[in-house]
DNA sequence: AAAGTTTTCGGAAACGTTTTCGGAAACGTT
DNA sequence: AACGTTTCCGAAAACGTTTCCGAAAACTTT
């Protein structure tokens, strides 16, 4: 009574004094059909509202045509546009998107992905959570053959496919871009460090300063993490220490708009008293005051190599080379970071 | 070889030398069967890595312990926070949360909902798309006892449990207080108007305007939508026209902050020229500059009233009454809304 | 019209579980 | 020692499909 009976495959083949196996075949175009017995069939079972139920035919298939992903987080706009762009290319193709957050959490990750290999998805695309994580697991299902497709966090020793952005290089574009503006004293606001993410930002950063010969020490790369509330805490403290630097190149946009907030709260002006530039670009960087330089990664880009990887190495069924893509961004430059001479 | 075999009860049923019902036994924890066999079996099952299959289980079982959530997007930051309080419940009892989003189109709603029931989910918590939408499909669904929860964009006229706001009541007080402050000729940048929250909203807007007599008329209400773009196409049409109001309210976040966006490139002052108030405030109210007003929306709270609703129809196993929560806010009060003789 | 081919279909096994049913083993009672 | 209970376990059916195998039916060819 409370859950209606599903119309199976039986109901139909009874119904129009067929077998089971021609109905099967009716709805998996198969070859050894006629073709207008598989007409009539179709019409009928349409009628009699059939849907072939997946979960059985997950079951003998051992295909799902599903595949999940798993995201740290998503309340910041850089994962959902991710995932648009990962749906965009593999519901075309006939995939259903599972999506599950790890909360940053490396515990939930591996549940989740268990969870999900449990439910037989086709393949995974992973973005690691921030918490110190343990290998072994991917490194067991890389072994297996098992199609998984890195992005964003990923980790330079799973040997897995995996699409990226080029850290290293904008991170050296965003402090350049500061040193050409004339500041000198700058501080990054990084990450956390056991990222490659995070170390490419930080070293693209010492490259810069090193390359104009722009002194630095250890003191000036803070690890602030992901999230507004602690680029506004290492901020204050900046501004309780009287530490200030001219400007900040901030690992991600939170971060650096929290170090807004706290200036803000203190009285002091952007770009005047010090510089901002972010990265990852996030619809954020627009609607601050003033508008924050940032460098933006084509999210939805991202999305749809990653998907494009895992299709690839579905395909292939077998052991497909992994493969990294590296995508480009572009600067961005707004009010936050242009140089302190030409401020009226 | 790709893809490798997983251990399966029969395999741990001939290791043990018992028969496969027997370990299926000791996994469900059933009264019949001894204590130290069960643990035995436990015990040999997890070293060989044996994880029982949820497909072939759901297979029988018809129950899936999954749920599936559809919301109309998640860039916005609102659903992804009501996912989290759903998620927040739901995985504590043992359920999954599969996500899908319609991109605001009846048609992939519907298509997501097939899915979602063809993968037995055992429930649905659903956010509808703006696109004028036909009730049939969730009318049967709902006639055949499958448990649904609405929530935020809801139908009046489907019957189900749903988890609400209370627009009309918010509207009012977001519009009482830009009267409060002084301002007199009001606008409301509306969302869809086909959406029950909208006309809600507006009838807010209305009530607040009539109670303090304050004349207006058709043209102050405008289908605005409910994105940055929309917001500021219409703010810029206002001021090109030279028809500007004293004081917006505008029926979300991003719309304010495209009118906001719009008004700087013209030049013009807020609340100075044109105060603002938003609605279901997102983490951008507070960092746009002026901070916005707006009235916030308990979203972790949503989510997770929704959850438990659909938690108490999924045991009620029968037809429970549909219900329907309607949940508080507050107004957060800020800088772009203040009264415009005070500032200085 | 007989023989050989090709097309089309049905039967049955398989996927990995849960669950019903019945029976053996263990125990306690007389 | 016979009987009745209780506890524990195995065999087999079931869930709704796909697919392999073989055979009937429909065509060709001679």
């Amino acid at each position: 009574m409370s859950v209606m009976k599903h119309v199976t495959i039986k109901d139909v083949a009874r119904q129009l004094n067929v077998s089971i196996s021609t109905v099967s075949r009716a709805f998996n175009d198969k070859y050894d059909i006629r073709k207008d017995t598989r007409e009539r069939i179709l019409k009928v079972a349409h009628e009699m509202g059939y849907r072939p139920n997946p979960i059985a035919r997950k079951l003998i298939q051992q295909k799902t045509f599903n595949i999940g992903v798993v995201v740290p987080e998503f309340v910041n706009s850089y994962f959902p546009e991710v995932i648009i762009g990962i749906q965009e290319v593999l519901i075309e193709k006939g995939y259903q998107v599972l999506v599950m957050q790890s909360n940053e959490c490396y515990t939930t990750e591996l549940k989740n992905i268990q969870t999900l290999e449990d439910n037989m998805v086709d393949g995974m695309i992973i973005s690691l959570s921030s918490e110190k994580h343990n290998n072994d697991y991917y490194l067991q299902m890389l072994e297996k053959g098992y199609p998984i497709v890195f992005f964003n966090r990923v980790d330079e020793k799973i040997p897995a496919s995996r699409v990226t952005f080029d850290d290293y290089k904008w991170a050296y574009f965003a402090t350049e871009h500061l040193i050409k503006q004339g500041y000198q004293r700058i501080f990054h606001f990084s990450g956390y460090q056991h990222l490659s993410l995070s170390q490419n930002r930080i070293k693209g950063f010492r490259k810069a300063m090193d390359k104009f010969s722009i002194p630095y020490t250890k003191e000036h790369i803070i690890e602030t993490g992901f999230f507004i509330e602690e680029g506004r805490q290492v901020m204050e403290r900046l501004i309780a220490e009287n530490n200030l630097p001219d400007a900040i190149f901030a690992n991600n946009d939170p971060t650096a708009i929290g170090a807004m907030k706290a200036m803000k709260q203190a009285g002091l002006r952007i770009p005047e008293d010090v510089a901002l530039v972010g990265f990852s670009e996030s619809k954020l960087a627009e609607v601050v005051e003033p508008p924050l330089t940032s460098v933006s990664q084509p999210t939805f880009e991202i999305g749809k190599t990653a998907a494009n990887l895992l299709l690839k190495q579905i395909n292939a069924d077998g052991f497909a080379a992994a493969e990294t893509v590296v995508l480009n961004g572009t600067l961005n430059i707004r009010a936050s970071s242009l140089a302190p001479v030409t401020q009226d």
